[in-house]
DNA sequence: TTTAACTTTCAAAAAGTTTTGAAACTTTGG
DNA sequence: CCAAAGTTTCAAAACTTTTTGAAAGTTAAA
């Protein structure tokens, strides 16, 4: 396989991944063309490669810097902004599981914390409160696993992959 | 807290975490509704409770029985489907990673050994092998961690948890 | 076989999300 | 301070996804 080829393909996988873990296309994707550049690249030249617009582009990088998983950089004597992905992916995915963990778990819990103050007797009560009494410890079992690992080094989770 | 302010609410939550792990907002809210409901319902049911069409009803309810996470039944002097949630958080939990390991670490596994056969030297290629390369192996680990997960009980992951 | 109850499909409409591009704004070197 | 280079914003357009509802299909009791 030829190397445009590749790297086109790898763009492609990694926006399509990206749309169905509620990423938008254009994020995993500049975010994919940063991983593989050696050297950071512009807005210009993020726009030039991928084919999007300017907007577009600078809305996106922020987005990545948001996650923590892109910086800007300068160069002495240039005035263009220069973004780089973190290369290190057991890194990524460590920023990656902190923002779920932030964005999705924290959120499910404080609802289901609010709703078990269910009021009343009943057949539907019972099976409410049980339920979400289940959802709950799941939640919190999780969250606490998830905050394990964003902790944690990557040798924590070598060894923990010995232990399975 | 009062019961239906309390449903609505956990419906409306379940919904949106759905739609931050791309699954509509439709089939999140049904299985939700499901998952409280101390006995099975009938499509015209859910169509009354979460006020949506009945072939949008139909089309989710599908969905979820292709996930593996509700059964239809039918009930003796009835000619109505009804439709049931599967209760134990547990179980659901394992079909959602099996479905998930299946939809996304499967297929990003495949193109990054696609891509990694990629020819020719220099910087860029380098740069490229190695980085694929880095994603491949932490996606074999993930994919292993989540079969060991979807084939396990109950019992291993509470054992896991204390070695953490 | 007929008919009524129920389920499924699918094309069109609505809603939601992403992308664009031009204008406004900011920064920097001279 | 000015002008040039670069960055950000945002309303409108394009695109995608979801939802609707009516029509077609299926099933089962009489």
């Amino acid at each position: 396989m030829e190397y445009q080829n590749a790297k086109h393909q790898f763009i492609q996988a990694w926006g399509t991944l990206g749309s169905s873990w509620g990423i938008n296309k254009a994020m995993a994707q500049i975010h994919a063309l940063l991983l593989i550049s050696p050297d950071p690249l512009t807005a210009d030249e993020i726009m030039e490669e991928l084919q999007m617009s300017r907007g577009n582009v600078n809305m996106n990088v922020r987005a990545l810097m948001d996650w923590g998983i892109v910086q800007k950089e300068s160069k002495v004597g240039e005035r263009k902004d220069f973004f780089r992905a973190d290369k290190d992916v057991w890194e990524l995915a460590r920023q990656v599981s902190r923002e779920r963990r932030r964005r999705e778990i924290e959120p499910i819990i404080k609802v289901l914390n609010q709703v078990q103050k269910v009021e009343g007797s009943g057949k539907d009560v019972e099976e409410f409160k049980q339920i979400t009494g289940e959802l709950k410890d799941f939640s919190h079992k999780v969250d606490g696993v998830l905050d394990k690992f964003v902790k944690s080094d990557q040798n924590w989770f070598l060894k923990l992959l010995m232990k399975l």
